[in-house]
Formats: structure tokens, C-alpha cells, sequence
DNA sequence: ATATCATTTCGATATTTCTAGAAATACAGT
DNA sequence: ACTGTATTTCTAGAAATATCGAAATGATAT
């Protein structure tokens, strides 16, 4: 994960439709969900939530896979958790002293 | 940390130009960072930077305070605390048995 | 082959965001 | 009050994004 993937990936989770399906999409876990159960679940037109779902696996926060006629999603973990340790990596690097993480006053 | 908020978060970190700012802060620690100091150390021009970092600060994630006639900036490292506990919130839950958040093939 | 359901692509418009120069403001020192 | 430095606000054009209906495509069953 560098600079610009992170940008990449905070960007797409950026926009509330997005996190809302990503977010669905965590809490349904590796087993995915179907393009038509979020579209119903979230109430958004089919074409919008397609687009966004796309925005989503482009930035390769997504995967989709074929079912029969259905197409699921589910999140790639691995992505998500490259991220996070990305936005705290060196995080307070030699200042275990502090506990707060304010300057001082 | 609720949804909206979290969104406006991610999606103010979402630039590339304000993640090098926020990341430069996040290494900078609890000390903070002159805009100044920000700037040339980015090198970009004053008026865009004070843009980004105003969108930084409407987020919440960046602070600010006056030192003499330059201005400090840091890290609300709650603030990033709190958006990645979202983030990663209710993640496989109940699925501790499957390692790699795949969906079996 | 055709009917049907699921999903995506296309197209057009409205809105938002990025960028940076110019001007304005804030502060400290003299 | 005046000067110099730091930072922000104003402004506007260019570029990117969101939205959604209509039409097209993919897939299965009969």
C-alpha cells in the first residue's frame, strides 16, 4: 500500500453512498452479498449503485464474483487492513511518553 | 464517529495532496507542525495549502493554534483513532474460523 | 429461441472540487 | 504608526464526480 493506492482507497470510501455499501459489505463478512440485496437494502437506483460499486472494486476495495444470474461482492480484508495500518503507520514514532497526543499548552 | 462524519473524514483524506499533509503530521507526532514549515516542506503554494488544511481542520482531523505569528497544526489522533475503529468495526464478526475473508470458491 | 430477471453501460445535466494568483488580514518588532 | 512575515480569503476557470433513466448485456429456464 503506498501513497497514492491509500489516496485511492480514502477517497472511493469518502462518499457516504460508498461507505454505506462497504460498510454493509463488512458486516456481511467473507460470505458477500448480492448487487440486488444491497440495491434493496440501501434503496438506491441500480444504475447509481452499480457505478459506485464499481468506483469501489476499481480502487480494489471490492471484489465481485459470479453466481448464476446474481453477481456477489465482498470486501478484499487484506486491502482494508493495508490501509489502516498505512494511516497509522509511524504513527508517534518515540513519544510513548505522551499519552494524550495533544502539544503541550 | 458516526457514519456522516466518518465519511467527511475519509473523503477530506481522500486527496492525495491532503494525505501528505495529514501523513507528514502524523510523523511530525504530538509536536505538530508550522504551516510554514508544511509548505516548503511540500512545496506548494500558500493559498492551496491553507485550503486543504482548512478542509483537514472542518473534518476535525487537524487542529490548530497560534504560536507568535506562525501557526501550528496536529493530528487529532483521537479523531483518526476513533475513524479507523469504525472503519474496521463489526469486521467478521462470528467468522473468527475462516483466516483469509475469502468467500469459499 | 424467447421470456425474464439481474446488472451494467450510455448519455446528459447538475454539482462539487482543485488549483493558484491577488488581495486581505494577523501578528511581532521597531 | 509602520514594516515585514505568515497565513487566509476571495475569485474564477478547469476538471472531476454524482445522479438517474433508457437502453444494452449477461445468464438461466422453458
Amino acid at each position: 500500500m503506498n501513497e497514492d493506492t491509500a489516496a485511492k482507497c480514502l477517497a472511493e470510501l469518502g462518499s457516504p453512498t460508498r461507505l454505506a455499501v462497504f460498510r454493509l459489505l463488512v458486516r456481511a463478512g467473507p460470505g458477500g452479498m448480492m448487487v440486488g440485496d444491497i440495491q434493496r437494502r440501501l434503496a438506491i437506483p441500480a444504475s447509481t449503485l452499480s457505478h459506485h460499486i464499481a468506483r469501489l472494486t476499481w480502487a480494489g476495495l471490492v471484489e465481485q464474483r459470479r453466481q448464476g444470474r446474481k453477481l456477489l461482492c465482498f470486501n478484499r480484508h487484506d486491502v482494508m487492513d493495508g490501509l489502516v495500518m498505512f494511516l497509522t503507520a509511524e504513527c508517534c514514532v518515540g513519544f510513548d511518553d505522551k499519552k494524550s497526543g495533544q502539544p503541550a499548552a
